[in-house]
RNA sequence: GGGCGCAUAGCUCAGUUGGUUAGAGCGCUACAUUCACAUUGUAGAGGCCAUGGGUUCAAGUCCUAUUGCGCCCACCA
């Protein structure tokens, strides 16, 4: 045994384990008609991930249900991959290449997008390494990527179903454009920040009256250039004469209307909006309503354009700050005053988001919601702290439609196709029909020789012409994602040329049959939009069920101040700097014992000590336990060898919380309190298993009973934690099995023995540490020193409680340190003591020499006065009529009894402060 | 503008359907190092459960108002 160190060091087990699970295949799930399937839906990473906090708390919850689930002996299947992040990575890749001093268009789109799969290849499978070294257990050979050939199939065909059925469709609409990454962005990708900014009051003179003007309010004055009108609202009196008028915009000269609409606010600004139909959303609205001329002032860099006049190639905050000069020169700048807004931000760059006209993809949510909103409030899918329910449905009951066209060149290039010859055809019948809206050129218009294909048509099916060419744009990521527990099962599947699935084929779908719907899905909050609403619809309109049962959201991981965490506050907490330095089963345990459901998380570096600490002091019982066992006990049970009467007190007490706490934990695991099962586990290992227990049997340990018990508990003990703290348990779990043990993941969990749990057993046990504690106390009052022996006279007032005392003598002896245990007959102080009470049981501690009597005195006082106060409170109680009316009966009982305790306790105390004297 | 969350020990937080004297970890104080573990043990100090009002026999827990902090949503020029 002296070859196992006092200190456990993770890093001698922990990559050792993970390789032996992964090269033993421990991890694979198939479908088993045995066993009841259980699947969690992880999010997949980005491809251009590294591991940081909230990958590893959201992936600790996972691997915990997982390894939980797979140990209850359920099929369990983690499916992993990685998301391929259009954006992201294309940004990434195009910083990379711009240290060769490349942009992508120099590249082209094929060059590039070869240079994306190559940076994937080297640096893709960084968060797939990080989340093995969190110890996940994945079933690594499933792990899919949504670029792959088969999942882009399934995107394909889905864009192709959609666009069948009506929902996806092409048109012109104000988008949130990021000027930087030059593309569109769906309304949940550009959220909204408060900006400290400024209102503007400009003037537009009136064209017959120069010297008049109208002032209107504006937070975007560089806009101003592509203003095709100024709108009042109907009702609003000081403008009632201005209605219908010619104004001439400034710096431009353009003549513009006055229109009156009821949209517009009469007490906001000056009552007055100038009105610029291709910047901004409401004012698109306006445009429409109105028949108002859309210009577009900027280039997709944010640039003003050939429309901006002299302000042509200004960047538009730079656009803003000349015109706003030459305004004032004009005298056409009426003030400025202080103004808060909110703008919407690129979610990957964080640049300011300019609302845009631009012809897009759209997808009509409305009729996908419905079902997914039903399964929702009929709670046959749950959230979890169920307060997400609310924000879910009242997302759901806006939902917009969804802008998936995105013009970037990494991605799912959209499935459509032009035919050059119909588009040139539809502009020319719409040019003579001069802006008239026709029949007929409304059709056209609609088609625009646009084909919707799974593969390049090669002829066109409206003209037969062969000038066909495909969409440039590519599909918003979370068009893929969103098919995620499915499409990963390779749906749908391949067809015969008689539409028959082939043999694979049917294999592959009964494997989606048999885990789909999945389980539950462990995610963040932020990404409950993004993804969780949409898989649900997906779910019902592509499978025709939901997707899952259970959706557990989990807080955000933050810093000791409550920040999020991120690169830019420097405030990052690197989980792999915390694995080299405690350990992965320190993180592990640290994190899911400060997470409450859905609470945030705040964390520090020092709140993964307590984890380390954990797993040295599960280590160093483990090493004891080993050093004192006689021989290997895994074959014995204890049913055979003890029935449970002739089991020790403290025997029966272990096993006994041992159950009792594990019926909680399993109670905990199954309703998503992870913390409150962890922290179950920390207090029933380390404070009764090791403070008590172990202490308890030391003196008799090598007794077949003692034996026995202490391997059994230590044994369903890492069963437990395995779970939550895998290598550590595993670890050890080879250490006490002499034969070639096989891994501790495929043990079942510990199932309740019932009849083990005995209560009273608890509560006697319980008694005698209240006695040890008080003789601890009385040592400590009197200035024992700790190793020295003292003598002790107990007085029990009760027979039962005599017998208990006698039969456990040993143990008070014992850890209270006594050299001569007396049992008194007689209710009487013996000389030179020093008194005190646990419940039913008179405690006196001899002594020799002086005794500070008015220190003792005190301390009686102290604590009858203690007792006295909760006496009062119950008597106070049980002599209220209505309490004694309308409190149920058990809660009457348990009040009776404890008061007449603490009067029999207060005048045993107030009987030795006499003695005292 | 709408919605949500939080407020409990010096710090970070638990606290199930209301029911004995409100808990944990860290930190702090005292003592202990031939002892499986000082990444330890024993003992201890430390709380008007944010504030006002209400419901109830009984409120940290339910309702309501207020204050402070944090978050989400929204077409507030």
């Amino acid at each position: 045994m002296n070859d196992i160190p006092t200190r456990y060091d993770p890093r001698k087990t922990e990559d050792k384990w993970y390789k032996l699970w992964e090269d033993e295949n421990l991890f694979a799930a198939k479908p088993n008609s045995d066993k009841k399937p259980f699947c969690v839906v992880i999010p997949p990473p980005n491809v251009t991930g590294i591991l940081h906090m909230g990958h590893a708390l959201n992936n600790t919850i996972q691997d915990i249900l997982i390894r939980y689930h797979r140990m209850l002996g359920d099929e369990s299947l983690w499916m992993p991959g990685t998301d391929h992040a259009g954006i992201a990575t294309q940004n990434v890749v195009e910083k990379a290449i711009a240290k060769e001093g490349l942009k992508r268009q120099d590249l082209g789109r094929e060059k590039f997008i070869q240079r994306v799969w190559l940076w994937r290849e080297q640096y893709g499978s960084t968060i797939i390494h990080q989340l093995k070294k969190l110890g996940a257990s994945c079933d690594w050979q499933r792990l899919r990527f949504t670029m792959d050939e088969e999942y882009s199939k399934s995107v394909i065909d889905v864009f192709v179903k959609l666009y069948e059925k009506g929902l996806i469709y092409r048109g012109s609409y104000i988008i949130n454009w990021c000027p930087r990454c030059q593309t569109a962005l769906s309304d949940e990708e550009a959220p909204h920040h408060e900006l400290q900014s400024n209102l503007y009051y400009l003037r537009y003179p009136l064209k017959d009256n120069p010297q008049e003007f109208i002032i209107v309010a504006t937070t975007r004055p560089e806009t101003m250039l592509g203003d095709t009108a100024v709108a009042v609202n109907p009702k609003d009196r000081r403008y009632k004469h201005l209605v219908g008028k010619i104004l001439i915009l400034p710096l431009v000269k353009r003549e513009i209307r006055i229109i009156a609409d009821p949209m517009v606010d009469m007490e906001f600004g000056t009552g007055a909006v100038k009105v610029t139909p291709a910047h901004d959303p409401n004012d698109y609205a306006l445009g429409k309503k109105h028949g108002l001329e859309f210009v577009n002032v900027m280039h997709p860099d944010g640039k003003m354009n050939e429309f901006a006049g002299d302000y042509q190639d200004m960047d538009r905050f730079e656009a803003r700050e000349v015109i706003l000069e030459d305004l004032l020169e004009q005298k056409l700048l009426e003030k400025i005053t202080p103004h808060t807004l909110s703008a919407g931000h690129c979610y990957r760059c964080h640049t300011i988001i300019e609302p845009y006209l631009s012809k897009q993809w759209f997808v009509k949510m409305k009729p996908l919601a419905k079902p997914a909103i039903e399964a929702v409030k009929k709670g046959k899918i749950k959230f979890h702290p169920d307060r997400w329910t609310k924000v879910y449905l009242n997302w759901m009951k806006n939902i917009q439609d969804w802008c998936i066209s995105r013009q970037i060149w990494w991605g799912h290039r959209l499935p459509v196709y032009y035919c050059k010859n119909c588009q040139q055809s539809a502009i020319s019948k719409q040019q003579s029909a001069k802006n008239e809206l026709t029949a007929e050129s409304r059709k056209l218009k609609a088609e625009e020789g646009v084909i919707v294909s799974k593969i390049k048509p090669a002829k066109c099916p409206y003209c037969g012409s062969n000038e066909i060419y495909q969409d440039e744009d590519v599909l918003d990521t979370w068009f893929s994602s969103w098919l995620w527990p499915f499409a990963t099962f390779y749906w749908p599947f391949q067809q015969s040329a008689k539409n028959e699935l082939t043999a694979e084929s049917n294999k592959l779908k009964a494997e989606l049959e048999y885990f789909y719907p999945t389980s539950v899905l462990v995610t963040a909050p932020e990404i409950i939009f993004f993804w969780v609403a949409r898989m649900i619809m997906s779910g019902f309109e592509f499978m025709g069920k939901l997707p899952f049962k259970d959706v557990y959201i989990h807080g955000t991981v933050r810093d000791i101040e409550g920040k999020k965490m991120s690169k830019s506050l420097g405030n990052i907490i690197d989980p792999l700097e915390i694995i080299n330095k405690y350990g992965t089963d320190a993180l592990r345990f640290s994190l899911i014992s400060i997470t409450a459901e859905g609470q945030d998380v705040f964390l520090s570096k020092e709140r993964f000590e307590q984890g380390r600490n954990f797993a040295n002091k599960i280590w160093n019982a483990s090493r004891f336990i080993l050093m004192n066992l006689e021989s290997p006990q895994d074959k014995a049970d204890l049913c055979v060898f003890f029935k449970k009467e002739n089991l020790s007190l403290v025997n029966r007490w272990i096993l006994s919380r041992f159950y009792s706490t594990l019926k909680a934990i399993n109670k905990d695991l199954d309703n998503f309190k992870f913390n409150e099962a962890a922290n179950l586990l920390y207090g029933f290992f380390w404070h009764e298993f090791c403070d008590w227990y172990l202490e308890l049997i030391k003196p008799e340990i090598k007794t077949k009973q003692n034996q026995l018990v202490m391997y059994k508990i230590l044994e369903k003990f890492l069963r437990v934690a395995h779970p939550f703290m895998p290598f550590i348990s595993e670890e050890i779990w080879h250490l006490i099995r002499n034969e070639q043990a096989s891994s501790i993941m495929l043990q079942p969990w510990p199932h309740i023995q019932e009849e083990i749990i005995d209560k009273k057993a608890e509560i006697e046990t319980e008694l005698l540490f209240k006695i040890i504690s008080e003789i601890r106390n009385l040592r400590i009052a009197i200035e024992v020193k700790p190793e020295q022996r003292v003598n002790v006279s107990l007085y029990p007032h009760t027979k039962a409680i005599a017998s208990l005392l006698e039969q456990n003598s040993a143990l008070l002896i014992n850890l209270a340190k006594i050299e001569k245990l007396e049992l008194l007959k007689k209710n009487l102080r013996p000389d030179a003591t020093i008194t005190s009470v646990a419940e039913d049981i008179d405690i006196y501690l001899h002594f020799s020499g002086l005794l500070d009597i008015a220190a003792e005195q005190q301390k009686i006082k102290d604590k009858i006065s203690l007792l006295e106060k909760s006496l009062n409170g119950k008597n106070s109680r049980l002599s209220n009529k209505e309490f004694m009316k309308n409190a149920p009966e058990d809660i009457i009982v348990k009040e009776k009894e404890s008061r007449d305790k603490l009067i029999a306790e207060i005048k045993r105390l107030e009987k030795m402060q006499n003695e005292l004297c």
